[in-house]
DNA sequence: GCTGTCCTACGATCATGTTCGTTGTATTGC
DNA sequence: GCAATACAACGAACATGATCGTAGGACAGC
């Protein structure tokens, strides 16, 4: 019931977020396994993704299961709320803070959705936020 | 009726987003002005200000008339395209590649936008994509 | 028991982004 | 003309992120 505790103080870099990725579709993983996953070509070094996870453990990114010799990771925030975090970055940098807008031109993006289904949408949402709700 | 030349090589970091957004919302300006604008607390020097417009300026993010001494600068890129840039990162790294999915969480964090409605958007799009637009 | 393999830990290095002080030059007010 | 002010241009310093090599310990197979 409680919402939830501090989480994350830091926000994951880029190189944190794939491998957070990985986390999230694989559920919880070895460094190896995530390296293998994220460079199969092995353009990177083990020790690269090694040096990452452990960084992303110290900073609460990440927890581990020590029990095994080969230590397990598992993402310490869903993707969800990582999504969370950086629309609302997004939003304030780039849409004047209309989480609104960031959506429509988000659509602008998606396939199957035209020019015309992009009006309706718009229109939608303008009547929506005209009736004043107040969440 | 030719698209656009390439137009930038460099994303912009999040200092230089800032100074686009003045840029973008007052219009053509002088590094005072910039500097003004973003830091009236004068927390921040006003050189940091001027070497980051220098910087922007070498990697063709401003242009400049130089005509007079306080040189204008103008963004390179429009907001919208930065927008695109940001989106489509962000579409990459932290939602599967689907544009919609990230529309719908923005709308999440839209005020004036609950539950029921969402809902509602949610379905429009899954019929829309449904019927196979390929554009 | 030795050797090779796999793992963690850690320091070093490099790239990039941000901040600021200094210098030199133009402009303005007196 | 001279002093004060405003500006551009650097270079330097510092912070952070990313990459990698090396060292040392556990563990397997022989």
């Amino acid at each position: 019931m409680s919402p939830r505790p501090p989480q994350t103080e830091h926000r994951p870099t880029v190189a944190e977020l794939a491998i957070l990725d990985v986390l999230w579709e694989e559920g919880p993983s070895t460094v190896r396994k995530v390296h293998e996953i994220l460079h199969p070509d092995h353009k990177n070094s083990y020790t690269t993704t090694l040096k990452l996870m452990q960084i992303m453990h110290a900073k609460g990114l990440v927890t581990r299961d020590e029990e095994q010799r080969a230590h397990v990771y598992c993402p310490a925030l869903s993707r969800d709320e990582a999504q969370d975090l950086f629309v609302g970055d997004l939003v304030h940098r780039l849409f004047r803070g209309s989480a609104t807008r960031l959506a429509l031109r988000a659509l602008g993006h998606a396939p199957g959705v035209d020019d015309r289904e992009l009006a309706e949408i718009r229109r939608l949402i303008r009547d929506f936020e005209r009736d004043g709700k107040t969440r």
